[in-house]
DNA sequence: TCAACTGTACCGTCTGGACGGTATACTCGC
DNA sequence: GCGAGTATACCGTCCAGACGGTACAGTTGA
């Protein structure tokens, strides 16, 4: 089995994702997780430290997805907005869990944040070329995880049709032709 | 002065925004507006109510909003997305405020928000005959608000500059102009 | 007179977290 | 090879404070 700390880590999300952070209470993770609340404090002395926890998880997923963006034989935009559609990926999880901490304020969720904003911005920008380019495409993405943010209790329900998908791209494919 | 209502929903969104769902407690909202708890809840019965009338307070001003992007003269893709960034107008704050409680897995919220994602998507698709190119457009728009959504606290930092803007509506006029 | 409050006292529930205890594995001097 | 000690990985209980909400008696301006 995954280290008991991973598997708070991955309960402490799911719970955020779908119930949101004020049901994700540290009772509610211990019993989710299969420990108990003592043994919740034993791995993470705080709920703050829980939250670093998710905090630093993203910062690994979201670098190495930096470097997948530079690389996708697909190019950087396409291969950006196709993998914004949420699709229940640890990055994706990361993303949606941590984010419903940004929205309650906390600090150190916001500063992870922010700084995956721009690592994704300055990526797209050194891939296509232009700014304001980079700027439209990541914000289509970003748009796609708002919708994500909001519906993704029914993750199956908001998800878009594949040739929705592909007209998407198809957009797309026509801001970066005229990089 | 505004009805106590009013002055209630003013804070209680203002709250929402500045500091998350958590802080807006019916103590907050009540000090905040400068009415007694008691006070508070002869308007609003209880807390559910409080959030009922922000739904229909948004169900409105997104209804006179569909009909400014049918009829704005910049083009219905330009106005909307220009009007998505966030500038702290009645319409923004009651968007942001009600994001925080759909995050919180706030049904009537999510509600209510399902359905004025579904007016302005028509409204665009109507105005640009094209869903693809709607659906592109509205993923811009919703970016910016998704941004809002995070960094809103310190609204002036966020905003994009007036160039930045004008950089970005011209890759919605490329989007637009292949329709 | 009456709606629109204020103020206070209270209740049941939930929350983060402190705390003391326990079982097991490992190390180390002898 | 063995007893003592230490570290790790928990469990279960308790607590102060915050929360939404109730109840109700008193006040005030039109």
């Amino acid at each position: 089995m995954a280290s008991a700390k991973d598997r708070i880590l991955d309960n402490f999300e799911d719970i955020l994702i779908k119930e949101g952070e004020r049901a994700a209470t540290m009772d509610a993770v211990a019993a989710a997780a299969g420990v108990s609340k003592g043994g919740l404090l034993y791995h993470f002395p705080s709920k703050e430290a829980m939250v670093e926890g998710l905090c630093n998880r993203l910062a690994e997923l979201s670098a190495e997805d930096a470097e997948r963006i530079s690389s996708a034989p697909e190019g950087a935009a396409r291969y950006y907005v196709r993998t914004s559609n949420y699709v229940d990926s640890p990055l994706d999880r990361a993303i949606v869990a941590l984010a419903r901490l940004v929205q309650q304020g906390h600090p150190a969720a916001a500063n992870t944040f922010a700084q995956i904003q721009e690592l994704w911005l300055e990526t797209l920008e050194l891939a296509l070329g232009s700014r304001p380019v980079a700027q439209a495409v990541k914000l289509i993405g970003d748009g796609l995880y708002f919708s994500a943010t909001f519906f993704s209790p029914d993750a199956q329900q908001n998800q878009m049709a594949d040739g929705e998908m592909e007209a998407l791209l198809q957009q797309v494919d026509a801001l970066v032709g005229r990089g």
